[in-house]
Order: C-alpha cells, then structure tokens, then sequence
DNA sequence: ACCTGAACACCGTTCAAGT
DNA sequence: ACCTGAACACCGTTCAAGT
C-alpha cells in the first residue's frame, strides 16, 4: 500500500487544514469517481452513466478514470460491492437490534431491506439491474452478496431450531423472502407499484407477515 | 392501412407460391426484425442489443429498420408490447383453466407466471429490465401490462368473495404475490438462485401456497 | 503518481440519393 | 415503398506524452 499523505507531503506544502488525502488535482479522485457516479446513477439511471460524464462531473478528463479503475465494469462494479457491503450490515444489524430485544428478526429483516433498497436507490439499482456481468471477476462483489443472503439463511434456521417459525426447506423459504422483497423493492423503485415510501415499507412488513403466519400453518 | 400484396403484385410476377407479404427484399421485414432483436436478448442480453447487430444478421443495413420503427426505444418496445400481451393472455388462461375444473386459480396462475418468464426469457427482461423509458409512448404495452395485473386482482376479489381466500386490501394483496412471483423469475433468469426451471416451478407454487395459508389465518 | 490529447473502433440517428 | 452510403455526434478504451 502506497502512502499518498507522506509522498504528496512534499510535493505540496499547503497541505493539511483538515485534508488528509489530497493528491495535487483532486483529492482522492477514486473516492470522488464513486460518488460521481452514484450522483449519476440517481438522477439519470445506471443506463445512462458515460465515463465523460462522470469525469466531468469532477472537472477531470475521460481517461482519468483508468488510473483507479481497471474499465467502465470496474467503477460500477465498486459501486455495487459498497452496496452489497451496507446491505449485508443493515441486515445483520437488523437481525442483532431484534434479538437484543427479544423481537422477532423477520420483520426487522424485512423493513431493513426495504429501507435499504429506499434509502440507497443507486446502489441497489447497480446491485440487481443486470449492468454489471462477469461478478466472477469482483470477488468482494460476492462475498457480500452472499454474506447479506447468509444472514437471512442463517436466521430462518435458527428461527426453525427454537420453534419460533414452521417448517420447511431453509434454502426455500429464504430464497422465497428474499423474492418477495426484492419484486417490493424493484417493483418500487421502478415506479411500478403507485406507492410512497412509507406505503411501500408497509407493505414490505405485510409480505413478511403473511410468508411467516403461511408457514405455521403448512402441513 | 397499405396493401403491400397489391402494389408489390404489379412490381414482381414471380409472387405467390406460399408468400403473401413478400416485399423485394424481405417478407415482412417488420416481424424479422423483432425476431431478430429477440434472438440477440436471448444469446447476448438486452443490453448488448445493437441496431446494426440486428440489421446485418438479416442481412439489410444499419438504417432499414428506421422504415419500419421510429427508433431502437421503439423496437424494444414492440418486443415489450408483445411480452405483455402473451403474458396477459398466458394469465388469463390460467385462470380460465382453472375455473373450468374448480380448482384453485392462484397455484394456477402462480406456475404460468414462471411457465412464462422461463419460455419467453427475452421478453420477460425487455419488459421488466428497465431499458424501457417512457412508457407513456407505448399505449399498447401499458394497456397489456395493466390487463395482465388485473387478471390477478380481479382474481383475488372474486376468490375474496366467494370465502376462498382471507381477508386484507385486494390491492395489497395482488402486488404482494406479484413481487413474491416477479422477484422469482428475475432472480431465476439471472442465475442469482442455483435452480433448475423445474425446481423454480416448484419454488413458485410454493410461495404461492404459503402465502395463501398465511392469508386464512391472519386476524 | 497522476493527468491529458489524439486516435481507434464502436454506437444511434439523420438525410440525400438510389431502385 | 423500401433500402443504401455518407455524415454527425456520441461512446469506451488505448497509448504516447506531459508534469
């Protein structure tokens, strides 16, 4: 790992002033990229996100671009890890909030990927639109993704193991919750269903509710 | 409306013999196009859909297709358009179906749901991958797509009303077991889920089935 | 180390021109 | 009516060159 703060320290003595990384363009130009990218992704759809685009959003050339990033895939690929690894945290958090309370974690669950997928529409559009092939290639990329799914997996059996849910498959039902609030999620963000945020977040909890009290009732 | 066969009687004597809209240099240049895009989705995704990808493997320029649509929205469009129209009606035969025999129209309708997306992977992700902007342009594609949503509302009302299904907003309801059915095909067609088709069929009616048991038995 | 400008091979779209 | 070729304004990516 390369220390920019000692390298840059002598070629520009104005540093510091509570900047700790600025290289003598930008500082930190890769973190920057992310952010102008997320911004892009927002307001015009991972679709319409250009390299240019991105770099002159920071006053920077097209090819800039490549010093951080292996090509286009790369940056959106960055933008999707650092999704996958929010998510996966905001549903671990979840679940560790509802046990300390000794409340039921599906729920809890439930609202926290709707509240991510709300909360952080770029990200997740990138995480699940289908830009970005080759994940093979972004080890983190899946790493989280299939850290966030563990969680729910992992959940689902424990929840089976203390009598708390019915039975059934682990591997199913956490496929078939996840669904659900994936086709809530995309449905929303696409404006496909005609709802706020908050209506979606409720319906969210009723999916929830009605995959849980299913399952007590399967033969 | 033209009539093609008649002007292009007078300009080729060579007509006939099985083919009635033969132009002089394609028979129905139009239908060829969509099916082209179609065999593009299917090998490379929509997302690598090109015009002159289409034209050339047709064997006709980059520009011909301009004849024929207003632009590439517009193509993706009529591929979305048609998606629509054989999903409603793959819905509504289901339903139909089912009512013949008195059996359960919601399994029914659950399994062509995925019976559809997995035989008509194409138009499944030009008609829910979000390429498709504007869908105010396009009358047809929201008329099938609102048709098919309400073969699964009208749905829910009428087995509301006659006590076989539990209570809650019809509304509610139907885009609940859309999400749960739309969050399976598309992480079914992207490979996300490690299933066969089969297996994804069986995933569906089971979704199906829990959600229902878990409408009876909400308070 | 970091950034640029020119160049290359692609794209969608327009338009005058051919049959 | 139907199709083409040239032209235009965009892409992503590469590379030699600058500081």
């Amino acid at each position: 790992m390369s220390t920019p703060e000692g390298i840059l320290g002598g070629m520009n003595r104005k540093q510091g002033a509570g900047q700790r990384k600025r290289a003598y363009h930008h500082g930190d130009l890769e973190r920057s990229l992310v952010d102008a990218a997320l911004t892009t992704i927002r307001e015009e759809g991972v679709q319409a996100l250009t390299l240019r685009g991105v770099g002159s959003r920071l006053g920077v050339s097209r090819t800039a671009l490549y010093r951080h990033f292996d090509d286009k895939q790369a940056l959106l690929a960055r933008v999707a890890a650092e999704g996958f690894k929010r998510f996966h945290e905001a549903l671990a958090t979840a679940v560790a909030r509802a046990a300390a309370k000794r409340a039921n974690p599906m729920p809890a669950m439930a609202a926290a990927y709707m509240r991510f997928a709300l909360s952080n529409p770029s990200h997740y559009q990138t995480m699940f639109s289908g830009v970005l092939t080759d994940w093979g290639r972004y080890p983190d990329l899946v790493h989280h993704a299939e850290g966030a799914f563990n969680v729910l997996l992992d959940t689902i059996r424990s929840e089976q193991q203390e009598k708390r849910m019915g039975p059934g498959n682990p591997l199913d039902l956490a496929e078939i919750t996840w669904a659900l609030s994936h086709g809530l999620a995309t449905l929303g963000l696409a404006r496909q269903l005609r709802r706020t945020p908050a209506q979606l977040q409720d319906l969210a909890l009723m999916g929830c509710t009605i995959l849980e009290h299913g399952l007590r009732r399967r033969s």
